[in-house]
DNA sequence: TCTTGACCTTCCAGTGGCTGGAACCCTTAG
DNA sequence: CTAAGGGTTCCAGCCACTGGAAGGTCAAGA
């Protein structure tokens, strides 16, 4: 297979293929041309990556995780904790996010959204009050 | 006002807000031996900002929002707009966070977590099964 | 045979919003 | 005189790609 088959089969694009070549993920053999020749466990192992990010592992963490997969002596509990400190994570930021919504759509509602220069919106960004 | 002070009171650090000045935020002035001075507008200029950024907005926003709030016949409309919009971001991103952390939660409350190798988590990233 | 177009290759630079560090200058206290 | 604690500039790095330039390769069609 070549990259581009292998870019489509997976759904990860031809650049993000060479950039997981470059930081060690995948070591495709080549042809007497030069073009990199993908097997099935590559593709195999693209995939997996691209769950994997798309949970929202970074790639230390699919490092890690693409590791314990490829070791058949590995006990569940070491993926778990993984999978548990990013659920964490995940658990933060969505607080996080929560948090500023809140306290915008309080501000939106305040706003008349009309023609009139009175804000609280820019209020609240000036002063910190209006909470 | 040093750079160290208003870095103090506006809870930005100093090297942010050399950094704002480069990407034409502020434009403190220089008194004889090449230090930055800066006004009480830059201070509140620079808290403003902060704010803002902290409530998400990015550094265009930012701009954008500075623009309307010195701009003192706009119409609360355009801040509005701009707000609405942003909610909208978050709003996208929170689902998203919230869709990885159900599969996460589901994948781990199936994962034994102890010696033994099976784990429905690394199968679920292997084969998308599991759900 | 030539050309066209779709592939593939490498390398370099840019994204956003800082942040760290090096190497240096200025000021004040002891 | 020295040391500490400001300040300055500039360059590099973070993360995970992404875009683009400049070029090599291959198969199909005129």
């Amino acid at each position: 297979m070549n990259i581009g088959e292998v870019a489509e089969r997976s759904g990860i694009p031809t650049k993000t293929i060479r950039y997981y070549e470059d930081i060690g993920f995948l070591h495709p053999k080549r042809n007497e041309n030069g073009y990199r020749i993908f097997e099935e466990t590559e593709l195999h192992k693209l995939t997996f990556i691209g769950r994997a990010r798309s949970l929202g592992f970074n790639i230390e963490e699919c490092r890690a995780l693409l590791a314990l997969y490829e070791d058949k002596e590995r006990g569940s509990s070491d993926v778990k904790k993984i999978a548990q400190q990013h659920v964490q994570e995940i658990e933060a930021k969505i607080a996080d996010l929560i948090a500023m919504r809140d306290t915008l759509t309080h501000l939106i509602t305040a706003c008349a959204g009309d023609h009139r220069p009175d804000c609280p919106i820019l209020d609240n960004l000036s002063d910190g009050k209006g909470e």
